[in-house]
DNA sequence: CTGTTAGCGCGTTCAC
DNA sequence: GTGAACGCGCTAACAG
């Protein structure tokens, strides 16, 4: 265990100020090669490290960026973190991350905690519409992800679209009686119904199986459709459409325990294209999140390097539907 | 966009000194409660929010807490993760999350942003042997998570004995035959393979699936069981245990392709026990994650807040066996 | 080219 | 009880 090195310690052995120190770090041109050298060996010998704390308050800007996310059992989430993280390190940036566990109190705390720890600039998946207005008043910029949000800066997905294509294939496919499964009726519901009804057909409300907010727990999901079920005897329907990846495997595993054949019996399709609807052969909507991610750290950066405050952007991506067996059955 | 607070602004706003508010926001008892109140309504009011870089310069210590791991595609981790950051928030420590994604040298850079960073201990999913001479020189403390290794501070699961748990297992239901899916000949694999000889049977060599190391890529592992199948036309053995669920989870599905029953025609018993074995009826190695975290978490504070350098300690969990669907077959 | 000086926001002596 | 002065490790301005 050797000590903790400051600047000037190395200086001191370097036989030079601490300011010239900084100066090497920093690839400043103007020092003597000769210096460059026996300092750089120093800092070799004893493992010296800048102290980034310090960095932070003398430069007032931290290159720390804060990710808020309202659960990570979603492995959607834990995608996006992985990139974000790759990326904004690429850019200079390191992460922390804050998990709010769709609690709007915890979400603040978290949003007090980044600002304490002099973050530049956060980016949240929002828990609800509570803490937004003060979100707006604090002096960092923030962006909205996963969702666009009209006066925030935002980069979200076309939900609406993404209710359309699934509604689009389904028809397609011949089916006349559909299910849902979600938490409420979102745009991801309203672009699948809307585009039901501009097709003539009907989208039954009693086909809603609705699943508590909160974390997408297996068993809180598993709950609901076997609840739904006990209800009706049966799915009431011949195709579903599941607001995520993680909802959309549970209906799959409660169908085959109960002999349901999918796609001949039930046709599924889920959301977000995780790596649980690649291995289970699950039918979903993908999210670019790699452009997502890009085009929203860019759009931070930005925000944060100029503070000139101009409008606020909404961004929205559009989805495409990736098809796989538990959706191919064509009825006649 | 309010401007960022100092001390200094409140105090102005409060009529007092900068120190006063410092006492306030504190907790000292030493201040007449007339100004503790007309401070606290300063800060209320202008939402203030002490900047922890400030303190962490001054107290030198930024109860902040590293964690490395190797991957997070892999469900335990993330559950590590979550468990860690909530425990380490009730002991007023956050976490700095960092991915070596099985990578020494980014290992080693993450552990440098680490030390830049004025974190007070790291937690550590070590990447290999690469990096831990230097980590034992650092200026403050690190625990191995996961693993126990010798001349560490670590915590880690007995893996021999949980070898020994899914062989006794598979012996007790009468098989004979044995697979394995995994990186390396590792503890768990030799508690598997001693277990089975002390019991006059015969682990084949040829018997074992060898995964390539690195993240858990699906696909990674897809080819490397598929591969193995094109040798071997079939699988020559009744039951297999896999290194971890992620394995297990992809072994499942290619049996299921190929029409191979489980637990029927072969048994299949995974490790970690994480929700992708819950949600698919696989049996597996539980792991005691929270005690882990809490023993874990314990070591390194102590550690960090006591600098007497004692005997490192190294600590063994017991594993227990999940039995589900998936080994429930009994061979006659 | 290099050293001296000042100050980022905060906590901690000290006087008063 | 409260304020003035100092310093944590570093960068930036200014001398020389």
């Amino acid at each position: 265990m050797t000590k903790k090195m400051t600047m000037r310690e190395v200086a001191k052995l370097a036989n030079v100020s601490q300011p010239t120190v900084s100066r090497v770090i920093n690839g400043n041109k103007d020092v003597s090669e000769e210096i460059v050298k026996r300092v750089m060996q120093v800092i070799e010998e004893v493992g010296f490290v800048p102290n980034k704390t310090a960095q932070t308050l003398k430069r007032n800007q931290s290159k720390l960026i804060g990710i808020s996310v309202t659960e990570i059992y979603n492995p959607y989430f834990v995608e996006l973190i992985d990139h974000l993280e790759s990326e904004a390190r690429k850019r200079g940036y390191n992460i922390i991350l804050h998990n709010s566990k769709h609690n709007s109190i915890l979400e603040w705390e978290n949003i007090q905690n980044f600002m304490a720890r002099q973050i530049d600039g956060f980016l949240l998946v929002p828990t609800g519409e509570y803490n937004l207005p003060r979100i707006s008043k604090l002096p960092i910029p923030s962006v909205v992800v996963t969702q666009s949000i009209k006066g925030f800066d935002s980069v979200g997905l076309n939900h609406l679209q993404a209710g359309r294509l699934v509604a689009e294939q389904f028809m397609r496919a011949g089916h006349d009686t559909f299910g849902y499964i979600g938490i409420d009726a979102d745009d991801k519901f309203r672009g699948f119904e809307n585009t039901l009804y501009e097709n003539q057909m009907h989208f039954n409300p009693e086909h809603f199986i609705a699943v508590p907010d909160g974390e997408s727990s297996n068993l809180l999901i598993r709950k609901a459709i076997e609840g739904y079920l006990e209800q009706n005897k049966e799915f009431p329907f011949s195709c579903v459409f599941a607001s995520n990846d993680v909802m959309a495997l549970e209906f799959m595993k409660i169908a085959q325990e109960r002999g349901i054949r999918i796609p001949e019996d039930i046709s599924l399709i889920g959301f977000d294209d995780t790596y649980l609807a690649k291995v289970m052969g699950i039918s979903s909507i993908h999210q670019p999140i790699e452009e997502m991610i890009t085009t929203t750290l860019t759009l931070l950066i930005n925000r944060i390097e100029q503070e000139v405050a101009s409008e606020t952007v909404s961004i929205q991506l559009e989805p495409t539907l990736i098809e796989r067996n538990s959706s191919r059955h064509r009825r006649t």
